[in-house]
DNA sequence: GATTAGCAATCAAAAAAGAAGAGTGCTATT
DNA sequence: AATAGCACTCTTCTTTTTTGATTGCTAATC
């Protein structure tokens, strides 16, 4: 258990390195503590041991160990009022009536990224709880068509097939086959019913089928993907702790690696009131050398989860401010 | 005027520093040619003088200049047949027949990007002489509503509209009034018809016009914007050019930059019979230390830019090759 | 007259040495 | 328990030295 006095030092070596960047002198906290810096050198010892602090070399200033940070944000952080100038900057996207769902959540995303050069990740299920709400047939030219599918939240997907393999008929058949029977199925189930149910009946009367059930099968799947989106990548570059080349391509990389990203969905803890989660470090799966912070939002069009990745020297409080605020903008 | 020997001594040049990343000594062109290497060092001497070889230090070995690689590019260089191996890779892409025209160009120079380790740039305007073909609407829920643009070429692009605003008779009647007065007409010209003849009418008897109207804009300002996709941009970090922090960036910044990328296209040359033309350093809009080998491609569906990004110190031959055999096969 | 051998001169890059400064840990004192 | 004082450590910056690659020039040779 950490004294009154330990907290308060833990804190400011931890707000002034967020800030400085630069590993902080026992001089700098006695200025603000009223105390010498002899003192704060033997708490900022003890802290050390406890594993709170770390130092670069033998005589450097202390510099937050991940113990540290998570300690900081899960007792020492105080969740101050959103500034004001954060906040009109994501009103303008809030208050645009005109824009869709996910364009708000992108360009939220965007401002973020933005005003606190970190990197924004957002990952929604494009179709999660969608249901099949109907097909359609445009054809286009004697030769090509294109098929439509819609779904009951509005989320919509095409594909052009040639007739060079499948006659129009048998397209229109199959099609009606579908919207008469799995019509209302959730998207991540259609390619199973299709599978048993339309395959078997396809099977005896078109000749193509296999091509026509793969076109089908190919869109369906692609529906049921997740979508990365990734913005503000180049931020990556502004940090000091990123300032080396092999570091950076590291990170690149790696924000391009759809497992690496997807996975930062995964290990939900529950444990958490306002439903946040930060990851310090090692807690997250992309790179030793930032911080996740991440939230899942759910509305009745989309289900997804905004994080945003940042340098464990991160501006914790901001972030998780910000993300507060534009889950609950987009839940309403 | 060029002797024949230096010529060759040039030639060698460019292909051992292309091949090795550092200034080629005299030594190394002696060994290939059969003289001294103080005979080389002349010859080296007035080619600096002439403008095409540099030299990084007084006593370093010699490196092309701009002038040097243009020279290379436009009189020495030898189109060979394209490596086995690359075609293989290549061939396996455009032998599926399933894929899209789109995914075809996509995946094709992703693996160019791989097997070069350079970086390609597809430009397309996604709806190039595409012309509207029909416009449909399918409704959602009692609120909500899918309206749906499909061109003659097959290009298809959707828009949510919330019921709040406008009834569904409304939409209707100017889904209409679209298809029976401007079906047909090219995609780029449809908004001006738009605001002449569809929002004249519909001003008069629909009651948030001004907001219906702007949501047929935007679909269709849309469809009309380049497309630009960037593809193995990580590569950057794989060449000893740009191994310092700060030039990396700087080329990713441009690499993310619409106008930067959209100039690409802008400076066409005609005087190239193959129309594979080469911006070595200075003569592009990137980067001074970047060579941008381009082309444009046409088919029936679409029109478009494909064009590698690497240094200059590029394969040349093996780029201008590939993009011949994907232009050549896309084309088809 | 072109080519070549030989050699001093040049400069980058790497390694070593030195100087300055920031900050600590420890000890003795308050 | 808190502090003043000081030697010690280690980084960073600057300077010097060494090494090695490669050139340009001169004089000899083909």
């Amino acid at each position: 258990m950490l004294s009154k006095r330990q907290k308060e030092i833990l804190k400011l070596i931890v707000i002034s390195y967020i800030k400085l960047a630069h590993p902080v002198p026992s001089s700098l906290i006695c200025d603000k503590l009223k105390c010498s810096s002899a003192t704060i050198r033997n708490e900022m010892m003890t802290l050390e041991e406890l594993g709170y602090l770390e130092k670069t070399h033998t005589s450097s200033g202390r510099v937050p160990s991940e113990m540290g940070y998570r300690y900081y944000v899960d007792n020492l952080m105080e969740l101050k009022e959103l500034n004001g100038e954060d906040v009109f900057k994501l009103q303008t996207i809030f208050d645009n009536q005109q824009l869709e769902l996910s364009d708000v959540i992108t360009k939220s995303l965007q401002i973020v990224a933005d005003i606190t050069s970190y990197t924004s990740v957002i990952l929604d299920e494009k179709s999660h709880d969608n249901k099949l709400k109907e097909i359609s047939v445009v054809p286009i030219s004697n030769t090509e068509v294109v098929v439509l599918v819609v779904t009951d939240k509005g989320f919509v997907e095409h594909k052009d097939l040639r007739l060079t393999d499948v006659s129009l008929d048998d397209i229109k058949n199959t099609v009606k086959l579908i919207n008469d029977l799995i019509v209302g199925t959730p998207i991540d189930e259609i390619n199973s019913k299709l599978e048993f149910e339309i395959k078997p009946i396809i099977g005896k009367y078109v000749k193509q089928h296999e091509m026509l059930y793969n076109a089908f099968y190919d869109v369906f799947q692609d529906m049921s993907t997740r979508n990365i989106n990734v913005v503000g990548k180049n931020n990556i570059f502004k940090h000091k702790e990123f300032n080396e080349i092999g570091k950076v391509q590291d990170i690149f990389e790696k924000l391009d690696d759809e497992k690496t990203m997807l996975s930062i969905n995964e290990n939900n803890d529950q444990n958490n009131q306002s439903d946040i989660s930060v990851y310090i470090g090692k807690e997250n799966n992309l790179d030793d050398d930032v911080t996740v912070i991440k939230t899942n939002y759910k509305t009745d069009k989309d289900n997804g989860t905004i994080a945003i990745i940042g340098p464990k020297r991160m501006e914790y409080s901001r972030v998780v401010n910000l993300l507060d605020y534009i889950k609950k903008q987009i839940e309403r």
